[in-house]
RNA sequence: GCCCCCAUAGCUCAGUGGACAGAGCAGCGGCCUUCUAAGCCGUCGGUCGCAGGUUCAAAUCCUGCUGGGGGUACCA
């Protein structure tokens, strides 16, 4: 990448500078290349004369000789640059800046290796091919998946995205949370709405009271909605068996469908797992036949070798502070069922011993973030190196609908649906709002403002831009125009070179966001993009009827192509579509 | 109380310790007889929450304060 070949010829060039005696040998802190915000300050900027003046002069003074000003150390740096040929203008610029351009002939023939890189361009080698898993978007199966998990969902497939692109080997993977507490309410709440269709009264050991859900049971209309499908599908026969088996019976079906509507969800926005991994298989010795039993079983064991659990108050617990959490945590509950702590712990000795995994990155919203802590210690328990597993948290997506805002709880029925939104605004509109935003800020989501704005989504503006070029494309070849034998080196025109620079920014782009975690850098990269494709189009005729402009037209194909490229590939980052028309 | 995140234009948000703080939307004024006007051009709009500190340089780092969100369960 340019950006790091120009850091290590700047450091270099420093280097030789101090060699040749024309700098002080003082150390040279690391070289960061920025991209500056002027036009006129070129296309690289470097800051390390200012880095380095204090040191520099210290140095001078104590050799008796006389200070050098920031700009002077530029200078001097500059002069031991080695020439490359993207290299364009060298300047120093006060107070100290060394501004880099790029040279605008090799710039041309950039069009020409995008295009041989292809659908690869924008790859980065930052992973090393290493293995690695991004779990997210594992919501309860006990319900609709609630619009805010979308900003789950949405986040975590474009890190998968950013990572695959800067050369890890990643595995996208939903947690499905198939048992514990909250799917035995889930199963009651169904069962009770079952037998309130079928005017009958619950089994009298199921302890439930007719048209009552439940403490902690699940209020929400689709429960009702879901009871009625079983109905239809099944009829009577699970009041006509024991109450524990008819138990069984509705959770599985309620399991079922609630995936069902996960499954189609995670469809409409353009989301595929590679993997949707049973909590349940966690207890099943079947699951981990090289174990001589199950995943819980063994990790029970590892956690009592290492003397890390303990009893009290009839619970089995997992000492957490005394490997740095902030507070310690029950394993097995003093009712005998494991607690969903144990289940994570059991989750993730099979991602990293069963399954090898070099990184893990879980996608927790912000209200999971007091179990970091305990995550990490657990990591220290199982003989891992924390730094392998990344908790990525996300602050909450709030949603305000009439200028208040909603309550959201999937138990009580309070939530607004995914699909609702989808229906709304559309799977493009809501993955590129989602992902505009960075993680750790929260979000309001204003279901009217987004509804009224979904027509004025940047989204559009970019699709815009892919869709305008298709058709520049297909005009041209009714024209009875190719890009066959383009000499690209005709292109010179500044929106020309500007459309050109800006593409080559997607490695950077790629870089930075899968470095930092960041996909909120996509889209605002994707409008720049578009912008400055917009303004290409304004001042270049691509297509021209002038015979006399038949190579310039060849020319400008190509590039109008590499753009459409570019631009699909930062969609397709995003996932989002790339239409060729709008 | 303690822990985590946030506060930047009317609104929604970008902004690697660097040069005059940006974008979209909203507002105002222009531009279609040639490849898509879902576009382009111009304009208006800022005590970067407040107060200190570090630095040659702070929206950015540190401390305190104010305001908002989340956490602090034998729920997940």
């Amino acid at each position: 990448m340019i950006r790091d070949d120009l850091a290590e010829r700047i450091y270099k060039a420093a280097k030789k500078a101090q060699r040749k005696g024309s700098l002080p040998k003082t150390e040279i802190p690391e070289v960061i290349v920025e991209r500056p915000r002027r036009e006129e300050h070129g296309d690289y900027a470097i800051s390390l004369p200012l880095k380095m003046i204090a040191d520099v002069n210290r140095a001078l003074k104590e050799a008796e000789k006389p200070r050098l000003s920031p700009l002077e150390v530029a200078g001097r740096i500059v002069h031991r640059m080695v020439e490359a040929p993207y290299i364009g203008q060298v300047e120093v610029a006060p107070p100290g800046f060394i501004n880099i351009s790029l040279d605008e002939g090799w710039l041309a023939q950039q069009v020409e290796a995008i295009l041989s890189v292809g659908d690869a361009f924008g790859d980065v080698d930052l992973g090393g091919g290493a293995r690695m898993q991004v779990e997210f978007g594992s919501a309860n199966p006990t319900g609709p998946m609630h619009v805010g998990f979308g900003r789950n969902l949405v986040l975590g497939d474009s890190l998968a995205s950013l990572l695959a692109a800067a050369g890890y080997d990643v595995q996208r993977e939903y947690y499905v949370n198939d048992s514990g507490t909250q799917i035995a309410k889930f199963a009651e709440s169904l069962y009770l709405r079952y037998c309130e269709l079928l005017g009958r009264e619950p089994a009298s050991e199921s302890g439930l009271q007719a048209g009552e859900i439940p403490e902690g049971g699940y209020q929400g209309g689709y429960v009702v909605d879901w009871a009625q499908a079983l109905v239809t599908a099944e009829g009577e026969r699970f009041l006509e068996m024991p109450y524990e088996q008819a138990l069984d019976q509705v959770r599985e079906k309620g399991l079922a469908i609630a995936m069902e509507n996960i499954r189609r969800d995670c469809e409409r926005m353009n989301i595929h797992y590679d993997e949707w991994f049973s909590e349940r298989s966690l207890y099943d010795p079947e699951a981990a036949p090289e174990l001589g039993g199950s995943i819980f079983d063994r990790v029970m064991s590892i956690l009592r070798e290492g003397n890390h659990l303990y009893m009290k108050e009839g619970a089995v617990w997992f000492n957490a502070t005394a490997l740095g959490g902030d507070k310690d945590e029950v394993v097995i509950k003093s009712n005998g069922q494991p607690g969903y702590f144990v289940s994570d712990i059991a989750y993730h000795y099979n991602k990293f011993r069963q399954r090898g995994f070099e990184w893990v990155i879980d996608v927790w919203g912000a209200d999971h973030q007091g179990h970091a802590p305990r995550m990490k210690a657990m990591m220290e328990a199982l003989r891992l190196d924390p730094e392998q597993l990344t908790l990525y948290i996300y602050q909450m997506v709030t949603v305000v609908e009439s200028g208040e805002t909603v309550r959201l709880s999937k138990r009580a029925g309070t939530q607004v649906d995914l699909r609702e939104v989808l229906d709304d605004i559309g799977p493009d509109a809501l993955r590129f709002f989602l992902v505009a935003r960075a993680a750790d800020s929260q979000m309001d989501l204003d279901l009217d403002l987004a509804r009224q704005q979904s027509d004025e989504n940047p989204v559009y503006y970019v699709q815009y831009g892919h869709a305008r070029i298709a058709s520049i494309l297909r005009y041209a070849e009714e024209q009875g125009h190719t890009d066959a034998g383009a000499d690209v080196s005709l292109l010179a025109h500044p929106s020309e070179m500007a459309l050109i620079r800006k593409m080559l920014e997607l490695p950077e782009v790629v870089h930075t966001a899968a470095e930092r975690l960041e996909a909120h850098h996509l889209p605002h990269y994707a409008q720049d993009l578009a912008a400055t494709f917009h303004a290409f189009y304004r001042d270049c005729r691509v297509v021209s009827s002038d015979p006399a402009d038949a190579d310039l037209t060849k020319a400008r194909l190509r590039l109008a192509a590499a753009a459409k490229l570019v631009l699909a590939r930062t969609l397709t980052l995003m996932g989002v579509g790339a239409p060729d028309q709008m």
